[in-house]
DNA sequence: CATTAGCG
DNA sequence: GCTAATG
């Protein structure tokens, strides 16, 4: 098994010293230092050699645009992981105010003016605010600005393929209604990066649990938003509703709903690590004691082997 | 070595 | 924050 990478490479301490310059900028420092570890991210990104070997070697410092600062920041990332500027700088700048930079024309200082005034830290509510024309009503931003924002938005979500929450959550709250009302089933339940309230959504999991599952297959399939049927099988199918919102509906027996649910809530490097876990302590575990983590790792494990077994991929 | 202008 | 120039 490979050895637990807490070693950054390169391209992650990269970011980190990128992202180090945005919130220099975020909280007003003199943007020549923001400039400087932009500057000294992009030289290590060009670097051919591991940073950890620089460091040991004591040669950081003819990085270009490395100096005392970024070096020690450096240093801190390779033996830590973590930096006391990085740190200190997320300390002092409101949370979520980084992801506002995503937005094209939206930079530093007016994500600032925007939180100062708006108290918005979310995409959601940015897009939210220009539609309400609440920034216009902000200094240096017009109705020009605001609808350049809008499309901003639109076009960074067109990019991604994924959909904000609170839309993916109105399309799966419909169909999870629809279902109910059409089978007359209560455990009809969301899942995925939906049920873990991810800001953004790829694909809505729905998770049934019921022993016949071709009927509720084609009601689903048959549902009035549905715009486009991808598959239709025993046990998975998935439609595409909205403007390309995909939609999968698993079907599992009641005795494994548990489990199922468990599974496709993920996310998979959470349900990698739990299996990992249920792998190693299945020995230890001859029915002694109760725990969380026991009875979810011992869940995962079915899980994942019924899903192998009947060749479903995961999320 | 310390100070400082310039940097985009 | 870094670099190069200056004294």
């Amino acid at each position: 098994m490979p050895r637990e990478a807490l070693t950054f490479d390169n391209d992650a301490i990269a970011k980190v010293l990128d992202e180090i310059g945005d919130l220099i900028e975020l909280k007003g420092e003199n943007v020549f230092r923001a400039v400087t570890y932009r500057a000294a991210a992009r030289a290590i990104r060009d670097l051919r050699e591991p940073l950890s070997k620089l460091v040991e070697e004591k040669r950081l410092k003819e990085i270009p645009k490395v100096g005392p600062s970024v070096a020690e920041a450096i240093e801190q990332l390779v033996a830590t992981g973590v930096s006391k500027r990085h740190a200190d700088l997320q300390a002092a700048v409101p949370p979520g105010l980084l992801t506002l930079l995503r937005v094209p024309g939206v930079g530093p200082a007016t994500a600032r003016m925007i939180y100062d005034h708006l108290r918005i830290t979310t995409i959601e509510e940015l897009e939210e605010a220009a539609r309400d024309h609440r920034l216009q009503q902000l200094p240096k931003i017009q109705a020009k600005t605001e609808e350049n924002i809008l499309k901003s938005i639109a076009a960074l979500r067109q990019r991604t393929g994924r959909s904000l929450l609170h839309e993916a959550r109105a399309s799966a709250s419909e169909m999870v209604a629809y279902l109910k009302e059409r089978t007359g089933l209560e455990r009809i339940v969301v899942a995925g990066s939906l049920r873990r309230y991810r800001e953004t959504i790829g694909d809505v999991d729905i998770v049934v649990a019921s022993d016949a599952a071709p009927p509720i297959m084609a009601m689903f399939v048959a549902a009035p938003t549905v715009e486009r049927v991808l598959a239709q099988g025993d046990t998975k199918s998935s439609v595409v509703v909205d403007r390309g919102l995909q939609i999968d509906l698993r079907v599992v027996p009641p005795e494994s709903f548990g489990a199922a649910l468990l599974y496709f809530t993920g996310s998979k490097e959470h349900n990698v690590r739990l299996r990992g876990i249920a792998l190693r302590r299945r020995s230890r575990w001859t029915g002694s004691r109760r725990s969380s983590v026991r009875i979810a790792a011992r869940s995962m494990l079915r899980a994942s082997t019924a899903c192998r077994r009947s060749s479903t991929s995961p999320t």
